[in-house]
DNA sequence: CTATGATTATACAAAGATTATACATTATTC
DNA sequence: GAATAATGTATAATCTTTGTATAATCATAG
């Protein structure tokens, strides 16, 4: 289901169709970015321009303003001026089908591009192979099956000594942002049960924990976001006040193992106890200290605590 | 930082526009510059009169004086007289749609909207005053005067005592999701200087360098974010091969500050070195702390910040 | 191979802007 | 009433902007 930002950015039409839409001739579509700079469109293998939505949306608010009596050169420095102080047009999407639209591309290839795009630090780049996948693939596809496999690969590269961690922080902080607004944006139905997520303080691992956020709130779970660093005493507190049916922490390292298990035994001693779900690598690695903890192991991927979550919540 | 009195000097209408507006034909208004030395109209670099929405009004305060039956020169004796005395002739701003539509409520307002929103950990009703407060106000301001102070409010409730760190936690991830989208969604220009900026692993922290990432890449500048908790030498590594002009770090830790003081000297070591500006609560509280490190020190607010990078850097 | 459409580069004409000078009306002043 | 000043408009010569045209290539599909 994705959003109006996302799927807008998407290069999609040629610039005869813009051409059409827009009712600006395509020589002259090329003339202002060739004198004025105005549009820097997508240019596809056959080095076509190839226009996204917003890009339409620019060209028209320029030709309204054109229209008005305004020169095209006023014209697009009014609209630099805006765009400065943030704004964004008002894009009609012309259909903004509510599913999947299949490329034929298959998900490994999106995370290669994206990988190759991070790799050259190329953000805007990025921007459009992600908005792409985006529009392709449904939601959980695309955490398992492109971002998921991107972030494997660029962590995989960076223990060879391929790239640098610089490369992996610009990566994670790009892909968090995305996941931060898809979960933001996701329609807040609140059907089903109060979920509390906290995670570790470390990107990889806030990753995981949002993509689980991002999933569970797809499937109609309430859901609050803490992320990391939350003090002991304040999260039995939260949790005491805000009364959620589950709470899930996960963790990567060692000694975060210890928190998660004096977490677990705090919230079971609260009367009307939530449930308690954790995962993380430290987990996996080390399944003995699950022993310690009270509570739910959610498994080894993000899918598998989808699915265990489900068969605690069941019906929907 | 445009204000409503700001963006009414932008010089935007040539003298034709003009004068379909006023109904007072160019070379008249050309005339009356010459003769009385009426309006001094920013020129263009083609040497073309641009003039603002204040020049129009001005125009078509003369304009009224004149169809009275006032001769031009008495008209604008009076007007320069009504000036020195303050008057400022009400203007007409035509186009207002395109900018921040002011809702008449003052951002301190929306701060406190969303402080509530926040205090009942009411996420759909947060989403909705951002976004309200998204279209009421520039990015500079939305930033300045209602994210920054609804923060502060949060953090002084905290201290105090009356709301839990989890609130804090859900509040700042909230604002760490919105500030990471917009800067995502910025265009991209890269028309100015590329800066790379990074920070300590600290939420409030990171929150203040995407702030100023989002102004600085509002302003035109190619920015890289790459959040906290970069080793040393893959930092300087990743300078070294991809040659900003600038490198920011901020941090708000004491035992932080060591690191900032490092880094500075390693990054000036290298060849054709990037300048080097950094920031934080620890050297507010410390400033013979700024003594150990080899760069600028960008202020104590934001807006300090961008303003001495602007400096750095002048020409647009 | 051909038709269609995209790409770049160059060219050109129409519209608009600039300055300077000129000129016909109106007001004002003596 | 005549001389003078004020004022809107016109003209000429020059330069810039801007939409459109043309030509030579390249890409793709039938």
């Amino acid at each position: 289901m994705p959003t109006a930002s996302e799927t807008t950015a998407i290069p999609r039409y040629t610039i005869k169709n813009v051409s059409k839409k827009t009712g600006i001739l395509p020589v002259t579509i090329r003339a202002w970015e060739r004198r004025y700079e105005f549009l820097s469109p997508h240019r596809s293998e056959n080095r076509y321009r190839m226009y996204s939505d917003s890009d339409v949306a620019l060209l028209m608010w320029i030709k309204n303003r054109v229209d008005q009596g305004v020169s095209i050169s006023t014209a697009i420095n009014e609209l630099h001026t805006l765009q400065n102080n943030g704004f964004i047009p008002e894009i009609k999407q012309e259909y903004q089908s509510a599913y999947p639209k299949p490329t034929g591309i298959p998900p490994a290839e999106y995370a290669a591009r994206l990988y190759r795009a991070f790799k050259k630090s190329n953000e805007i780049e990025a921007a459009e192979i992600f908005a792409e996948a985006r529009a392709a693939f449904t939601l959980p596809a695309l955490l398992a099956n492109v971002l998921i496999p991107t972030l494997t690969q660029i962590g995989e590269a960076w223990y060879r000594g391929e790239i640098d961690v610089a490369i992996e922080h610009f990566a994670s902080k790009f892909i968090i942002g995305k996941l931060m607004h898809i979960f933001q944006t996701l329609p807040l139905r609140a059907k089903r049960e109060f979920i509390i997520i906290g995670c570790a303080p470390d990107e990889f691992h806030e990753i995981g924990s949002l993509m689980l956020a991002i999933l569970l709130r797809s499937q109609g779970y309430r859901i609050d976001y803490l992320g990391a660093d939350i003090p002991l005493d304040d999260l039995v507190d939260f949790v005491e006040s805000e009364k959620p049916a589950m709470v899930i922490l996960s963790v990567t390292m060692q000694g975060a193992a210890k928190y998660v298990e004096i977490a677990s035994q705090k919230i079971a001693a609260l009367k009307k106890a939530p449930l308690f779900g954790y995962g993380g690598a430290i987990f996996i690695s080390q399944p003995k200290l699950r022993l310690q903890v009270k509570g739910t192991y959610l498994g080894d991927s993000i899918n598998s605590a989808v699915e265990t979550i489900e068969k605690l919540f069941p019906g929907k």
